[in-house]
DNA sequence: TGGTGCCCTGAAACCGGTTTCTGTCACGCA
DNA sequence: TGCGTGACAGAAACCGGTTTCAGGGCACCA
């Protein structure tokens, strides 16, 4: 029976051979005899050895594990990172280990504490200290997924600015409309930032004055209600409300439906990511499509190949492009055209 | 300059000690003169060393790793769920592991494998088969998460049935409302396969026939809007849509409202878990609040009290009470008073 | 002065694998 | 017959820690 206490040792003994050979046979390396080979699978199935993992990995001094570090998880977008993530790490025969650091305290210890664990780490933008990155590549290979970090690390992500510019151009100049809100935290990550700046640099290649505050909130549905209600209240409202991600746009798509808004009659809103929800709301949800899957597996992919061969590879920063999608919350009718990449 | 590449050897030869003296100090175990044990720290400190896990993992016979299994990730349930895990795992110093089984054909043999990288696991329930599950108990301590295992293995879940079953006593009695949907996959999960059961039940109590099929869709917000478009479609609209949980009540209210439809006067949606955005939506969601964190707080505890002492406690099935928390969506009235807990 | 016991220390064994290195044996060839 | 060669097997070293165990030194006591 798959007692997991059996040990090479011990069917080495039982199979009248060394160690060595059991190792072998196991691994298929070296040259074995037929003879000896069977004996020693007959062993191994009779008493169900299987390799202790913690032993294997002292020996290749490899854990065959990455990690993986969030600010905190939430929402579609983790989930899908996640899966990207997985997808590439799983053939790799190599386990995830997650740590979200949300809201703690010794963040940049836990995840100096995971390197000791681990073959390599994607790190999410905006989510450790800088210098506990620099401190952390060089104990294992990093990368920095949505978001970029010093030039001596490896980051992942996406054309955030050209897009957001992009989305923010069609509002200002397809549109007509001058009173935007930003809503979304651009010091909460990079992806904000760079969003936020982008639909700034719209209203500037327009000569326009663009806002100087954004609504600052996090990135969950929930937030995107308070951004509503911080908004349309008074007589102040604007007239779009341009959201750093979808989660947060379907949040002020419920609050103002809630307060009898019509959308986008009274009020465009636009979001960020298209998520599955974007294309079902109504008004299906005018959005920027990233491709956060690939985004973590590419993530994925540098971490394995740099574990394999630590100076193969320099430091690069990919990014990968994305997708302007119009629907109809920002005003076009249903069938409009689909723009392209956020150039 | 801390290059981890240092180990005990060196230490204590740059020290001047053996390597039994900078384990004990590194450990603060056994007794150890003072010259000593400022000579180690001296050298640990010059070198920035710090012990290798997998070398005292092995020696332990310890991951200082616990696994969790997933179906698959989304939305807040799971993001509290991994939350409340962790809670308990970082402060016993053990790392966690995650697997998304979502979909894989092989998913059995990958938590198996996993077990092999930790000292227990959370399976969410009706994540793998019952033979893995009896397998997996084996090798080592295992918690069924949401669910309900084989005697033989302990689970922490919540009153699902009864809870339901108040819920939609609530409808069919107080709002006096007979044609009720139920939307979810009781094939898909033990909390769903709870919930149709305590939906059906209150109708039996009532000498009602409960309906013989539910809606069977999966677990997200664009499941809901799904189902929404399958019921609200013709004349044979329900009453009330009863909803497996928040999301997909929510993408239910969606797709309601796109349609012109007003919650609660024409069709009334209730959900389950009490997510964030419940009580944010308009209307505010009826709904049945678990304590999610709490459990997988408690799975992680017992897995972690489980793998210090295998032969502590015997299996058991842990349940946590519910709270029915009574909003708009069921038609009741703005500030109406709070039901207690399922029974 | 000799015995007893405690405190400290380090050599060595151990955890469970992989890998190197040495050596044996059979075979082919001159 | 003698020699080089290649296939194969096993002893031992190694990965980097922890823990056992034996013994040295010293204080205390008779």
């Amino acid at each position: 029976m798959g007692n997991s206490r059996v040990t090479v040792r011990q069917i080495a003994r039982l199979a009248g051979v060394s160690v060595a050979t059991v190792s072998r046979v196991s691994n298929g390396t070296g040259q074995v005899s037929e003879e000896m080979r069977r004996r020693v699978l007959e062993a191994i199935e009779e008493h169900g050895y299987r390799p202790d993992h913690l032993g294997r990995a002292l020996a290749a001094r490899r854990h065959g594990a990455l990690g993986l570090v969030f600010p905190g998880l939430s929402g579609p977008y983790f989930t899908e990172l996640i899966q990207g993530f997985e997808s590439e790490a799983v053939p790799a025969r190599a386990s995830v280990h997650i740590l979200c650091t949300h809201l703690r305290e010794d963040s940049d210890d836990q995840v100096l504490e995971m390197a000791r664990r681990v073959d390599g780490i994607a790190v999410i933008g905006g989510t450790i200290s800088e210098p506990a990155l620099l401190r952390l590549a060089t104990m294992v290979p990093v990368v920095v997924l949505a978001g970029r970090g010093p030039d001596t690390v490896t980051s992942v992500s996406v054309d955030n600015a050209p897009a957001m510019t992009r989305l923010t151009r069609h509002l200002l100049v397809d549109h007509d409309l001058r009173h935007l809100a930003f809503v979304g935290n651009p010091d909460g990550s990079p992806d904000v930032s760079e969003r936020w700046a982008g639909f700034r640099q719209a209203y500037r290649e327009l000569d326009l004055t663009p806002p100087t505050e954004p609504v600052r909130v996090a990135m969950q549905q929930p937030d995107g209600v308070l951004a509503a209600e911080r908004l349309l209240v008074g007589g102040t409202a604007p007239q779009a409300v341009v959201c750093a991600n979808d989660e947060i746009a379907l949040g002020v798509l419920v609050g103002a439906l809630g307060r009898g808004l019509r959308v986008p009659e009274d009020l465009v809103i636009t979001g960020f990511d298209d998520a599955p929800m974007a294309a079902l709301v109504s008004p299906s949800l005018t959005t920027v499509r990233q491709p956060i899957r690939d985004l973590a597996a590419e993530a994925a992919r540098r971490i394995l190949s740099a574990a394999d061969d630590p100076h193969a590879a320099a430091p690069e920063s990919i990014v990968l492009p994305t997708e302007f999608v119009v629907r109809r919350s920002c005003g076009c009718p249903a069938e409009s055209p689909t723009g392209g990449t956020g150039k």
